[in-house]
This record gives C-alpha cells, structure tokens and sequence, in this order.
DNA sequence: GCTATAAGTGAACTACATTCAAGTATCCAG
DNA sequence: CTGGATACTTGAATGTAGTTCACTTATAGC
C-alpha cells in the first residue's frame, strides 16, 4: 500500500530522490519501498541506469493505472474534505409549512448535532420520492397511495379566526362571531377549512363570502392579517410564532374547526437511514408539543 | 492510506467485524484506522448505530470512488504479476535471417538475464516503427531515410557457393568453379548476388542460369542445399550454423562476392530505453564475431 | 432482566518502515 | 586519467505508527 504511493511518486518524477523528497522522505526509504513491490509482484518495474531509474515496460503500464486509481482517491479526499455535514436530507414541503413552521424550526434542527444538512424545497409540485428527488415530502390536502411510500397524518389541526391585536383596539373590536361583518375577510383558496365552512359551523351568523383578499397561499394570508388588513381562518399550526410573539391573536378564542391537512411521505425502507429517523423522530416530535 | 483500506472493507461489508476479519486484524483496530480518517477528512463517513455501522451520504459517495480505485488498483496489481519478463521487444526481420540467424541464437539472449521477452515477427511487410509497431526493423536490401529512424549496416557479408558435404562423395565431387556445370544450381530470387553476379567475377566459366531450382526466401534455398538437391550461392551470414553443424560445406572456399545486404532500423530516441539498447549492443557484438 | 454481540476507548506493546552509514556505479570536469 | 559529485543499493539500528488488549457502552433478543 505504502509502496505503491512510493511507486507512484517514483514513476511520475522518474527519480527515486525526487520522490522521497515529495514524500518528505529518504531516497532509501524509497527504494526499499519499490524492491518490496518489485518483489511482491514477481517483476522489475525499473531499470537502474546510470544515475537514473527508468520504468520497464509493465512498470510503465503499472504506472498507469496506479496513477489512475491515485488521481481518483484524490479527487474523492477533496470532494469528501470539503463537505461539511455528512448527510444531506432534502425535504419539499407545502409552500405556508415550510415558511410559518419548518423554518422557524430548523435551526434547532440544526443545533442538536445530528451533522445533518437541510434542505428545504417550498413547492406545491409532486416530486417522486422513489427516486430520490427528496426524503420528505411534506403536503397539505389529500394524498395518494403507492406502494412503498408511507404517508403519516399529521396531528389534527384547529383552524381559528386570528387577526391582529391591532384591530380590537379599533373601532369595531372582534369579540363575537356575529362581529365579524364590519372586518375585511382574508381568505386562503386552498385552505381545507375556508371560510364558508366557518359560516355553516355557525348558523346565525351572516355575511358577505365575496368581498375581502384573497390569497393562494396560507402564509399569505397571515402575513396580511399580521399588517392589519383584515381577518383570516387558519389552522393554529401555521401561527404558532405569530400567537407566541403577539402579532396574531385569536379574537374568538382557541376553538375551532378540526382539519387533518398536512401529511408527510416517505420511502418506507429508507427510514432504516438515520438521517431520516432523526428527522422524522424530532418533527413528530415537536408537532405533538 | 491503511486508514482507505479499512474504509473500503467496512464499506463493501457494512461492518467494522467482518472488515477486521477480512483483512486479518481486530475490529479495534478497523475503528482506530476509521476514526482517524473521519479526523482527517473532518467528516463522519459512518453512523453508529444499535451494534452496527451504516454509511452517511458521504460516506457513501466516498466509498464509491475509493472502491472503483481500490478496483484498479488490485486488476493492475494481477496484472503486472501475472507477467513474467518486465519488457517485451518486438523486432520485425527479414524472414531468412530470422530463421537462420536470429532464432537459433535468441534462446542465448534469453539466458544473458535482461528480463526481456521477444517477440520476433518474420515478414518483408513493412512495419511502422514510429508507431511503435516493433522495436527494431531488420531487413535485407535497400531502405530509405526516415526523420528520427536510425538505419544501421550490417556488417559485409561474404556470399559463397555451398552443398551437402554428400555431393562431394558422388560422381562429380566440386573442386573448381568449371565444375559446376555438372550441378544443379540453387536459385534465391531476391538474392543480392544472385549467380549472373558470381558469373561476371568468375570468366571463362560457363553456365545455363536457366537450369536448377528457383525459391524466393534463401531459408528455403539453403535448406534445398541441406536437402542435397544441389549448389547454392547465399551470404555465410544466413549458413553458420548449417557450417558448424558440418551439414554444409563451402566446395571453392571461404572467399566470395561482399555485399551489404542486411540492416536494422529503429526510433533513434528509443535507444534510451534499456531494452532497445541491451539488444542492439548484443546483436551488434554477435554479429561481429 | 440477562446474555450475547458490535463497536468505542485509551494505554501498552510490537512490528515494520524509516533512517543511518557505508558502498557501488556512473558521469563529468579538470 | 583521476577525483569529486550524484543517484541508487544494502544491511543494521532505530523509532514511530499501528495494533492489540482489557474494559466500557449500547442494543437486541430471549
């Protein structure tokens, strides 16, 4: 093994001394390194010429493929060196997941010295997890079965009425539903839960489903009402940070209508990886706090 | 290096007990050698994991590399010692001097221990020696100048007249040139002293150039001449042996007509190599002799 | 809860590669 | 032609790096 390193040195500078002055060595040490080659392959791999060493014909091809083999141990020490996680998870998630939770999130993700790396696609697009093009795939709505893949439900959501605390200091402070006809609706298009389900959960109360800002994302939807610019029906998971923090509150308390939107798939026999075990273990694990 | 090989074992066999056992160590020492390669390369290459090892994305990518390396390596190793002489010489020859001269002398080249092996090829084809179609060239008549080929004479070489010392225990035993016309006469087509020749430098002898045996190759003439079907006219360059061995005579004498027939021609920078050196200087002396 | 298995640790040892010193052979300069 | 310089070889002495050992940890199966 060592000896070939010497060979390998020895033939691209074609001098004994040359190489062990590369390999911050004596030339002797070279040469002993070569003669046990030489005698381990049964051949002469050099000439000994005048003050020269020269490489016989299978020494040459010898050389050859060695060198090969180094360039490619080379290349694969650099590529491996200058990586800085051992393992890259890929996760494409439900665009307002990804924004109001996953990232948020992540960088605890990071510190609990797991040496994995994320990385999060936002993207409604189907992606083929059997392939490879993602770990996790993360979803709102209803999913497909297909063999292999294990989809797991995500604990139920609540999706409550949340605006700002802005607007109870307003003019018209939201404290029944019934309150709710002097603020501007926001609506989210593709929320499981919209707000004309809100209306038949709540017989009694009236209003116009029409007017309002819509958006077609969730995250969206909760930023504008964070501004100020009306009332959103979004599920609690997606506002934690913003409940926490203040800028959203729940004007009609924290009941409400009970979805299960999102679901998480994977390959079921890659969960055998520990990449993906962690991961999977600490966001089950914080989505049931 | 040690630390690779360790790597590529626990890699191919996903365990550091089976590697220990493959490559005849402990598994403390597989751990010690994997451990200071993740130290060296500042990434995890394996999970530990339950009471098993299991490669990271990186490590997955780095033993892909290093096993394809490992490939090479080992497949160049079986090769190089599979081959038994270290260099091949490949010489192409005038096909009469290969089977008269070069042949019967090649097995004492063979035992001067250069540790090289011959192939000799026996054609008038031309051969293209800047590509490394043979080493050296030998053949008989002309040749033309090339950029960087060196063409070397042979010696003068003495044609003479030869038969079966039998002949000369028949009827007409040969003792003078006029006597030849009791003899069938043994033609070499590409002779450079063909028998026209010996007749111009012998006047007053007579002879019908029409009569006898025709051969293309001198091999073939000598071998007549052997056989005892008559005289031959050949360079005693190509008959050494048949003269030493006693199964050709020369009836008019050791002098004859001087030619310079033979030649060999080679990549003069080439001549650096061991190889071509050792057998130019060998020939060379032989032929002097 | 107990046993068996696989890997991790750190100290002690040992073997092997390296160095050292002397030798050989060739080349070049005076 | 002689003497110095260079490059590799050789064999013994040395020193370090890699291995083993003894023990620990962790997990899985019974």
């Amino acid at each position: 093994m060592k000896a070939l390193e010497a060979f390998e040195a020895a033939s691209r500078l074609n001098s004994f001394r040359k190489a062990a002055d590369e390999l911050f060595l004596t030339p002797s040490a070279i040469s002993h390194r070569i003669q046990s080659l030489e005698r381990e392959l049964g051949v002469v791999l050099f000439h000994r010429a005048h003050r020269a060493v020269l490489l016989t014909d299978v020494g040459r091809r010898f050389a050859k493929s060695i060198g090969n083999a180094f360039g490619t141990i080379e290349s694969a020490t650099r590529d491996a060196a200058r990586t800085s996680k051992s393992d890259i998870l890929t996760i494409q998630s439900a665009p307002s997941f990804a924004a109001q939770w996953l990232m948020p999130r992540l960088a605890r993700f990071d510190q609990i010295g797991t040496d994995i790396d994320v990385r999060l696609n936002a993207s409604v697009d189907p992606v083929d997890l059997a392939a490879g093009a993602a770990d996790f795939w993360i979803t709102y709505g209803p999913t497909l079965k297909r063999d292999g893949i294990i989809t797991e439900l995500f604990p139920t959501e609540t999706v409550v009425v949340l605006c700002s605390p802005e607007l109870m200091r307003g003019p018209h402070p939201l404290r029944k539903p019934a309150e709710l006809s002097h603020h501007t609706l926001i609506h989210s298009e593709v929320n499981m839960y919209p707000w004309r389900e809100w209306l038949s959960d709540h017989p009694g109360v009236s209003l116009n489903l029409d007017r309002g800002a819509r958006f077609d994302r969730s995250f969206m939807a909760i930023s504008a009402a964070v501004d100020g610019r009306g009332v959103c029906l979004e599920s609690r998971l997606l506002v934690q940070r913003e409940l926490e923090s203040g800028q959203l509150i729940m004007p009609l308390g924290p009941r409400g209508g009970q979805i299960n939107g999102h679901s998480v798939s994977y390959v079921g026999s890659k969960l055998s990886l520990p990449k993906l075990r962690l991961f999977r273990e600490w966001m089950m694990g914080m989505l049931n706090e």
